[in-house]
DNA sequence: CTGTTAGCGCTTTCAG
DNA sequence: CTGAAAGCGCTAACAG
């Protein structure tokens, strides 16, 4: 029932070619024939079809983001970074949520072959080897956000940094006692990498040591997901320690989140009794008045959708893994700026 | 280069129909004929090439979900509820945000001739006339989730009975001047529907007229977008007024939080000198023990996206709107659990 | 049960 | 500058 190129054509008294060619702004078409094509488009409302251009032309204009949760404020804010570069481009955005780990086996198992998408931006993790490959014998670029990955391009930030910056700060105030809460990231498989939560853990040792304070493995905690929920059970854990922290790190402002709202029902000032740090700088930290160590979320969604549009052009882009800056936004939630809340 | 049912013919010494057969799960073929096929499938490592596939059915599997704000903590509720339906369902999941207003027009403009989806999934606004008599035209089914539209299928809350329900409790509470913002959308152009926020005022204005309390229009604010930032302004102006409100409802959970905000800022006590009472009962709510009307916002969006999947399977489904329940959810911010916090 | 063939709607040589 | 024709890879009659 559609318009096609043939009624267009038709309607214009011209071969399917040359309305293709001035659909396709070819430049070898008279003025004259130009506009008598375009006002029988104009008059028939046609608009081409997307999955017969896409099969002729073999690519889809698409490119997928894969993601583990859609509940996590950090990859939302990064796929909005994706969401507005692609728009503007004008490509569509296909959304792969894993949920399940199982899931995402089958999901990349079809991805990687189907072409259901000509580009493709892995959020938060690492996918395994043989997907890769096979992305890679199909000539789809992906690159991935929020991990530093040798193998593709990716867009991060300084971890290391970001764990240090956090750590030392809580040093500076006179901490000494001061716990980590890392979320596990549950990866597909150990495909190696850089965890994020790792490096973060990494910054927050060298912190101490420059401190010369002894580690002591028994104030890091892996939680659960990064949720406010595995926040608070990990702090009821580390504060049912002998020796207790009188500081908090934690590697998401979610699991900082749950931590102190764990601290405000045992009746714990903070930061008086306990500081908290977190990371990332979601929305919520801001209004929870969370010190926290802010990453460029939108930033990098932004910038990891630039990098696979210029791989998908068939650019041949050589430097295209960015790490970008963190930094630390000081508030409340530490003490630095404390302000006599409610009385 | 990929791997075309061709190949797979040649290689398992069978015609391409047949390859096609065992992968449309036709039962007409022989047992013996099938593993042949399923074996040469598994040897190439065979794809259907989605295009080429979607061009012959004409149709491509996919549902596009179209929403203003990604930013928005209610609208990414309602989209991992879509998103989770349609993943089950086999289907991919396009997003298109409209973030400016005239990328709304170019937008729908697009999507209703391009057949860049087989169904549609509309967030929190009504389309013009225009669009939707194209989606029909092309048999694009569409749904509406969060508006109650009465020319196509919609899912939505009763918006009145949460504003009642809201209002109701203040009022049970002894508050008789509570001031009521509503979050501005800037609808396409007055499309008609029954915007939720207009909906909670009648609900507001129902409870006080119960109470027998007049209504003053002076306590009704329209605050910009639902940003904490627009709330806090607009609770800057109730409360500059010279009867000053002692309660107020805020038309969404981010208003209110803002309207939290500046109160503290202000250095009024919560719920002692402000109560206030938002809606959504996003995920911040819980954590700043605001009280709320909670609406099943991933549910809208199960319900939605089943809706479209069950229309685009040609079903036709009679009585498609469906109105979901409210539920008042009491947190500390108007006093009845008043929590003695931080001292 | 299975192969042949004609499209699906558009892009792209290749002649003219 | 423009038209004819050959695909792109798959589905779906239509004959066997």
């Amino acid at each position: 029932m559609p318009v096609t190129i043939y009624d267009v054509a038709n309607a214009a008294g011209v071969g399917i070619s040359t309305v293709s060619r001035v659909l396709n702004e070819n430049t070898n078409v008279r003025q004259e024939t130009r506009t008598r094509v375009l006002d029988a488009i104009e008059a028939l409302g046609y608009k081409p079809n997307i999955s017969a251009r896409n099969l002729s032309r073999s690519h889809i204009r698409t490119v997928g983001v894969v993601l583990s949760y859609l509940t996590s404020p950090f990859q939302v804010a990064v796929l909005q970074g994706i969401e507005r570069f692609l728009a503007q481009a004008g490509l569509d955005l296909t959304i792969f949520s894993l949920e399940s780990p199982k899931r995402r086996e089958t999901l990349l198992e079809n991805l990687s072959h189907g072409r259901r998408c000509d580009g493709l931006i892995v959020v938060s993790f690492t996918p395994q080897e043989r997907f890769l490959q096979r992305f890679q014998r199909y000539h789809i670029p992906v690159v991935i956000a929020d991990f530093a990955d040798e193998r593709v391009p990716s867009v991060f930030v300084d971890n290391v940094e970001g764990g240090y910056l956090a750590t030392k700060h809580l040093l500076r105030l006179g901490h000494t006692r001061i716990g980590y809460i890392l979320d596990h990231i549950d990866l597909p498989n150990g495909s190696g990498g850089n965890e994020p939560g790792a490096d973060r853990q990494r910054g927050y040792q060298q912190a101490l040591e420059e401190a010369g304070i002894p580690f002591d493995p028994k104030l890091v905690l892996e939680s659960g997901l990064h949720s406010r929920e595995k926040g608070a059970e990990a702090a009821a854990r580390l504060l049912a320690q002998a020796e207790r922290p009188t500081a908090i790190f934690a590697a998401s402002d979610m699991i900082a989140l749950g931590v102190m709202e764990y601290a405000r029902l045992q009746g714990l000032n903070i930061p008086k009794e306990l500081a908290v740090v977190g990371f990332d700088d979601i929305e919520l930290a801001s209004f929870a008045g969370l010190t926290t160590v802010r990453q460029p979320m939108q930033e990098m969604g932004r910038q990891a959708a630039e990098i696979v549009t210029r791989l998908m052009d068939g650019e041949k882009v050589v430097r295209t893994s960015r790490q970008l800056p963190v930094e630390l936004v000081i508030r409340e939630s530490c003490g630095a700026l404390l302000v006599a809340e409610r009385g």
